[in-house]
DNA sequence: AAAGAATATGTTATCGGTAACATAGTGTCA
DNA sequence: TGACACTATGTTACCGATAACATATTCTTT
C-alpha cells in the first residue's frame, strides 16, 4: 500500500507537493503537476482517508441505527438516508440494534469511537440512557420514526396518530363498531401514538369503551399471531383489526386462517406500513403507508444542515402525513351487511 | 471531545500509562490504574478507533457489497455477515451498486480508502477490472453468490447448476416438456449456472430443442414481467417457467394473471429464492431456496482467516446445497391431466 | 531598478494513539 | 551486598496526511 511518501519520493518532491496535486489546492507547476500525476499512476496509489480524517477531525460519515434491518419499512429507510448522504459526500454505517436498547448503547459507544460526525438514530425504546453519550460529545443527531422523553430531540417522523385515526373512520363507515387495536410495545413512541388515533376515532364515534380491544406486543409476526389470538378470544369478537404494523399484520393474518376466518368476510383488516410491492404478487391490505424514503431523506438532509451549523434554532420537527391505500382487506361490517350470520 | 492526553493530564501520569489502562498492557500499580479509571469516568474519555488504526494499520473493518440491497436474499446474506463479523470483533460496511459496475468500482476505491481490511463482494458483472484495484493493495477478497472470470478467487456461493437441474427434474417428473427458463443477465455467473442446469436436465430427458424457450433479462420485477410477457408469445407455449430468482418470479406471475393464467392450473412455475416468510401471508412458490444466511457466515469466516493469512494455500471454493421447498406453485402438466383442453 | 505581488515548493508541527526503548525503584538470590 | 529480574512509569518516534509558515524564484509595477 503506497503512501503519500512513496509518490512524493519516486516523483522528486516533497508529501506537501503531492498533497496539493491531489487535492487542487495551492499553487503547481504544470511539469510538476504531471510529474506527480504519473507517479500517482504508477503506484495505484489511493489517500489514506484515516490520515486525513484525523488530521481534519471530520470523517465524512454518518450512521443509521435502526431497530429492524429485515423490515422493509426501515430498509426504505435506509435508502432515502444512503442516496441523500452519497450526494454530499458522506458514507453511511448501518447499524441493527434487532428492538434492544444494550445494543443500541453498545453501537452508539462504537461509532463514537469510528468518529462519526452525526447520527440517525431509530430509538429501540423512548428511555434516553444511550443517546446521552453523545451529548456529551456534541455529536449531532436526529430521531428517525421514534422519539425519546424527555429534552426535545431534532427529529422526522410520519404522523401516526393521524394514520390510526383515519385509519378508524375508515373502518367506522363501513360500519364496524368493535375494532381492535393490536399495538407495537408500549414504550415505542410510534406504538403509542398509533393507539392514541384509534382511541380519538372511537371516542368521536361515541365508541369509549375499550375493554379487550387494546393489545400490546411486539412488532413482530409471533407478536401479531399472539396478539391477534388473545383478541379472538375476547366476546363479543371484534369484527375489525388496526395492526400497528406490517409484521403484526402477517402474523394476525395468519392467526385469522388458523381459526378458519376469512378477511374481509370474516373479519376487515387495516394496517400500518404495507409490504413492499416488489415482493407482493398480490397487494391486498388497507394500510397507512409511511414515505419512508423521504423520512430517511429529510433526516439525512436535517443531520447534514446541523453537522455545519445550520438549521432553525432549537429542536426541530418534521412530520410528515400518511399515505392511504384501500384495498380488499377491509369491508363491510358483517351486521352491516342486508343478511348474514 | 477528551483525548487520551486530557485524560493523562487529569490522572497526572502520561499518555502512554493511560493507553495501558485501557488497553491492559503492561505494568501499572492498582493506585495508578484507579486514578486513571476515575479520570476516564469523569471526562467520559472514548478512545478515537482511527488513530489506532493508522498507527496498526489495521481498521478491524471488512465491507459487504451487494448489488441489490432490497432483495431478503442479499439482506440475510448481509446479516450472516454482520453477525458472524461482530462475534469477532470486526465491523461491516455495506454496500449497494444496484447492479451497476461503475458503483462497483467506485465503492472498492472508498472503500480502500477508508482502509478496510478485507471485502466481501456480490461482484456486478463478471469482469474483473474493479478488483484489480484490490490485488494491486493485497487487501483480501471473497466473492459471494457470483464469480468472476480469469484467475481463480476464494468464493462462496450455493450450487445453482444443481439447483435448477433439480427444479426441472421435478417439472419433468410433473409432466412439463415445454419448460422455459427466464433467466438473470447473460453475464452473470448465477443466471449462467442456473441456464446449465435448466439444459442438463432438458437434454437428459432427450428434450434438446430449446428454441424460444430461454430468456435473458435483469433480476427483477420489471425484467420478470417483460421475460414472462415474451415466453407467452412463443407458439406452442410452454406449460411451465423457471424463474432465476424471487422478483423475476412475482414479475412473472404478475405477467400470467395479465393473460388470466391461473398457475398452477394454467402454468406451473417454480424458481430459485423463496420470498422472505416474514412478509408472506401465504407461501405459495415451489422454490430452491439458497443458504443465504450461512453463506455470509462462511464467506466471513474464510475472509477472517485470510487475514491472519490462515486457510488453505490458493483460491478455497465453498459450494454449499440449496434446499427445496414443494408448494401450491407447481402441478402436473395441462396434458398430463386426464381431460383438460 | 527596487519593491511588492504572484507563483512554486519545502519544512515543521500536529491530529490521537501506541511500539520500542529508556529510566528508576523494589525484591530476590547467591 | 552486588547483580539481575521484576515492576512501574516516562520519552521519543511514528502511522499518513495537511495547515501554517518559510523560502525561493519569477513577474509586475512604478
Amino acid at each position: 500500500m503506497s503512501t503519500i511518501a512513496d509518490v512524493a519520493k519516486r516523483a522528486g518532491v516533497s508529501k506537501m507537493t503531492v498533497s496539493r496535486v491531489v487535492n487542487n489546492s495551492g499553487y503547481i507547476s504544470q511539469d510538476t503537476r504531471s510529474r506527480v500525476e504519473e507517479a500517482i499512476a504508477e503506484l495505484g496509489y489511493i489517500p489514506n482517508t484515516l490520515a486525513r480524517s484525523l488530521r481534519f477531525k471530520q470523517t465524512q460519515t454518518i450512521a443509521l441505527i435502526v431497530t429492524d434491518i429485515t423490515n422493509p419499512f426501515f430498509t426504505t429507510i435506509a435508502r432515502g438516508v444512503e442516496d441523500t448522504a452519497s450526494e454530499q459526500g458522506f458514507s453511511v454505517i448501518f447499524c441493527n440494534t434487532d428492538e434492544s436498547p444494550e445494543e443500541e448503547q453498545e453501537y452508539i459507544r462504537v461509532l463514537i469511537q469510528k468518529q462519526i460526525d452525526g447520527l440517525l438514530l431509530v430509538p429501540a425504546c423512548s428511555r434516553t440512557e444511550s443517546v446521552s453519550l453523545l451529548q456529551d460529545k456534541t455529536i449531532p443527531l436526529v430521531l428517525l420514526d421514534r422519539q425519546l422523553t424527555g429534552q426535545p430531540i431534532d427529529s422526522v417522523r410520519c404522523d401516526s396518530e393521524l394514520g390510526a385515526y383515519c385509519l378508524v373512520r375508515h373502518l367506522l363507515d363501513l360500519g364496524h363498531r368493535r375494532i381492535a387495536m393490536l399495538s407495537g410495545p408500549a414504550d415505542v413512541t410510534t406504538a403509542a401514538d398509533r393507539v392514541a388515533g384509534w382511541r380519538r376515532a372511537l371516542r368521536e364515534a361515541g365508541l369509549g369503551a375499550l375493554a379487550g380491544l387494546l393489545h400490546y406486543g411486539t412488532y413482530s409476526v409471533d407478536g401479531g399471531h399472539e396478539m391477534a389470538r388473545r383478541a379472538l378470544e375476547t366476546s363479543p369478537r371484534p369484527t375489525a383489526f388496526l395492526t400497528a404494523n406490517n409484521f403484526i399484520a402477517v402474523g394476525a393474518v395468519r392467526a385469522l386462517a388458523e381459526h378458519g376466518l376469512r378477511v374481509p368476510e370474516d373479519m376487515s383488516f387495516v394496517t400500518f406500513d404495507d409490504l413492499p410491492p416488489m415482493m407482493m404478487i398480490d397487494p391486498f391490505f388497507t394500510a397507512a403507508m409511511q414515505p419512508a424514503y423521504e423520512m430517511g431523506r429529510q433526516a439525512t438532509l436535517l443531520l447534514l444542515d446541523r453537522l455545519e451549523g445550520r438549521g432553525p434554532a432549537g429542536a426541530h420537527e418534521i412530520i410528515l402525513p400518511p399515505e392511504f391505500v384501500f384495498r380488499r382487506s377491509s369491508g363491510p361490517a358483517p351486521d352491516a351487511r342486508p343478511s348474514e350470520g
